[in-house]
RNA sequence: GGUCCCAUCGUCUAGUGGCCUAGGACACAGCCCUUUCAAGGCUGCGGCACGGGUUCGAAUCCCGUUGGGACCGCCA
């Protein structure tokens, strides 16, 4: 018989939701899925100078963004709550009260002090890092209670996990070193140790800690910034655990099919955007096309872009063509512009290249183009391969300045797919508008 | 400074004593495709930090050195 895997994730809320907490609750998430388990969301509130519920609830929706989802939480409730630390002020003191009470602990003023024995040797065993030992020697007394009455981190989250039946423990590397005294919380009231399970941290490219310093660090920063969640989710499970068989690009179900905690790696992972990029680029191109067009329309807008009168299949034959040009959204929105309006093309070309004589070479194919029975691809294709043959040139003279004048960039999806898509009048607008058709 | 942790291509990783003249991915370079750029295909560049052991045999085990990181708060 086994135990059902509890987890927890617990975040400050002193600021949004960043890379390395959303790596965390991801690894957390997967393992209780993974494990048929709870996931449960803690807030560890108990510092109040620096606590907003404007950061919890940041963090919350960044948690439901990133599709990590929760079975117990202070939203949503359960069986061992309350879930905000802030709420279990009594529980802290009725625990720090005992070990007072047992002469465990001792008072300083308001405070309430652990004394800490001096000849141990403490050890743990880690799920990635396996035994770790340090002598309690090096541990000075903790504090337990603050004078202020509030609980500190370490016995705070003692108390928590074991009240809420937490039995896998994983959290950041930079927590082994606080594990030994929350070990010795355990010991003095006489709880059962979980596992632990510590992650390699995730540095920046200057191979340190992760800081606001570093741009972009909130997920939020990243969804600004065009990057789904399926692509953040997939790059975050590539740090510090590989799913095997050369499998890099999954989804939400894969991964957690495959996560297992004890193929967790200990080197610490530098956070690489080119990756990310790409990782991001392979979930824009798997998105189902109507959930594209829903994601990409803020991007459009950004750049000052409406959906005008174009109906949802122009637009999405648009994106379409695009044909997995662009990491992130913002990219697709941006390359994708010309589509919706002609006024990005004419703010960045203004045609001056365009000499008399070669507006008079060009004019008569452009004619011609436009009186074309078919308007499609192929039949552009065709007239321009024609044209060109007979009259001593490369496809590229006709479809470079094409290209300019209906994009306003020397590089787009194939130009007569794009010329076809736009339409007829359109195209004759904009070729008359550069003076390369009547 | 003290304590703890880590160490495979620039980056993410596979690798748990022989299958490794170290595999994959990103990035980079080149080629193919081609109306441009992507996408796609192919090729290339590039790594077991160093030194000692153990062993018939070490990327894999042990020790040391060096390098990196984390933590040393009545913050979490």
């Amino acid at each position: 018989m086994t135990e059902t895997v509890r987890v927890r994730f617990a975040p400050s809320p002193t600021g949004a939701l960043h890379i390395g907490g959303a790596h965390t609750a991801l690894f957390n998430w997967l393992w209780a899925r993974r494990m048929g388990g709870s996931f449960i969301l803690r807030i560890e509130d108990s510092d109040r100078q620096r606590s907003t519920e404007a950061f919890e609830k940041t963090i919350l929706s960044g948690m439901r963004w990133l599709g990590l989802d929760w079975d117990e939480g202070p939203d949503c409730g359960g069986d061992y709550g309350p879930y905000r630390q802030s709420e279990r002020l009594d529980i802290y003191h009725r625990y720090a009260e005992e070990l007072v009470g047992r002469g465990l602990a001792y008072r300083e003023g308001e405070a309430i002090i652990q004394h800490v024995p001096q000849d141990r040797t403490l050890l743990f065993e880690d799920i990635v890092y396996g035994s770790i030992e340090i002598k309690s020697e090096t541990i000075k007394d903790t504090v337990l209670i603050k004078s202020d009455g509030t609980p500190t981190y370490n016995f705070a989250v003692v108390v928590d996990d074991h009240t809420m039946a937490i039995n896998y423990v994983i959290r950041g590397e930079d927590h082994i070193i606080n594990t030994p005294k929350q070990i010795l919380v355990y010991d003095a009231l006489g709880w059962e140790i979980p596992h632990f399970a510590h992650l390699p941290m995730i540095l920046g490219e200057d191979k340190k800690k992760l800081s606001k310093r570093q741009g972009a660090t909130s997920v939020y920063d990243y969804r600004d910034l065009g990057y789904i969640p399926e692509g953040i989710f997939n790059f975050l499970a590539l740090l510090g655990w590989s799913a095997g068989e050369d499998k890099e690009i999954f989804d939400r179900d894969e991964a957690t099919a495959l996560f297992d905690l004890s193929k967790v790696i200990k080197r610490k992972a530098v956070f690489d955007m080119k990756k990310l990029g790409f990782v991001n680029q392979e979930h824009l191109k798997r998105l189902d096309p109507a959930r594209r067009l829903e994601l990409i329309s803020p991007f459009w807008k950004d750049l000052g872009l409406g959906k005008g009168n174009f109906d949802e299949a122009y637009l999405l034959r648009a994106l379409d063509l695009l044909e997995g040009r662009g990491q992130t959204l913002k990219e697709m929105a941006e390359y994708s512009d010309f589509f919706l309006s002609f006024g990005p093309v004419k703010a960045r070309y203004d045609g001056k290249d365009l000499s008399d004589e070669t507006r008079a070479v060009l004019a008569p194919f452009f004619e011609a183009l436009l009186e074309l029975e078919t308007w499609n691809h192929d039949a552009m294709a065709d007239l321009a391969r024609h044209w060109a043959g007979e009259q001593g040139m490369k496809l590229k003279d006709l479809a470079m300045p094409l290209r300019w004048a209906l994009t306003g960039r020397k590089v787009s999806p194939g130009i007569f797919e794009v010329a076809a898509h736009l339409g007829r009048e359109e195209v004759r607008h904009r070729l008359r508008h550069y003076g390369l058709a009547g």
